[in-house]
DNA sequence: CCTATGTATTGACAAACGTGATTTCAATAG
DNA sequence: CTATTGAAATCACGTTTGTCAATACATAGG
């Protein structure tokens, strides 16, 4: 596995130019940026951002019984996207005899906002 | 595949209650959801998110050679993480001799932004 | 021309994703 | 108890994703 020794650098740099700037580092660290991501990816479903949209809209809990028949698709197809968003944190639920309301929580979005603005 | 004629609608409702308002519209239209929902995608990977990062904060452009380095990834994939930022819409590049340089789209992410807030 | 160098593309592969059918769970009504 | 209903979980499927190795492409220097 041993490289071979550098001999020799070569050209190196091809024109005259330093190419950029000394250099750079990503100063939002790896934790930040996987969580960043993850609400990214959460929100990288046109559906899931529908459900977002609309909860958020709505303020308070809506049915899960009133989703579903929002988007063209069965309503596991959807509760699996609502599972996502819980996931991510972006959501959260509760049961009110049969049925399930979700909510947006709003401090989950805020880190994000911030970060993009 | 004829389904059963619908001979009575049963119980319907199980408790009194109306299990929701109304009814709740989707006011994001789907064209507008896609798009976000691409910004968002693209977005949602950590390296990505980290790319932007970087290209946002320096402001001017940066080397790819740069960018490179910085991630514990091989050079391709790099790139391949750039594409799809391009492909996105978020990010830019330009060739100048050798080196290819890229930078962020600020209008890109404006309306992701505003929606999120 | 030929060689070296920075970047992009291709090919391959495992992992994750989006979806629907089916099944399971939980809770209510009888 | 049993039957019904809303929601979640499971299974199966084709598609997309992230990654690297290898290759191709472009440009600059000899």
């Amino acid at each position: 596995m041993a490289v071979d020794l550098e001999l020799a650098p070569k050209t190196k740099r091809a024109a005259g130019e330093p190419c950029c700037e000394p250099v750079v580092y990503p100063d939002v660290a790896r934790e930040q940026a996987e969580r960043l991501a993850m609400v990214a990816k959460a929100l990288g479903d046109p559906i899931r951002l529908q459900l977002v949209d609309v909860l958020r809209k709505h303020a308070g809990k809506v049915c899960v019984c009133e989703l579903v028949p929002l988007f063209d698709l069965s309503q596991p197809t959807v509760s699996h996207h609502l599972k996502k968003l819980r996931e991510a944190g972006i959501v959260g639920s509760e049961r009110r005899g049969l049925w399930a309301y979700y909510y947006v929580i709003p401090e989950s979005l805020e880190e994000f906002s911030e970060w993009l603005s």
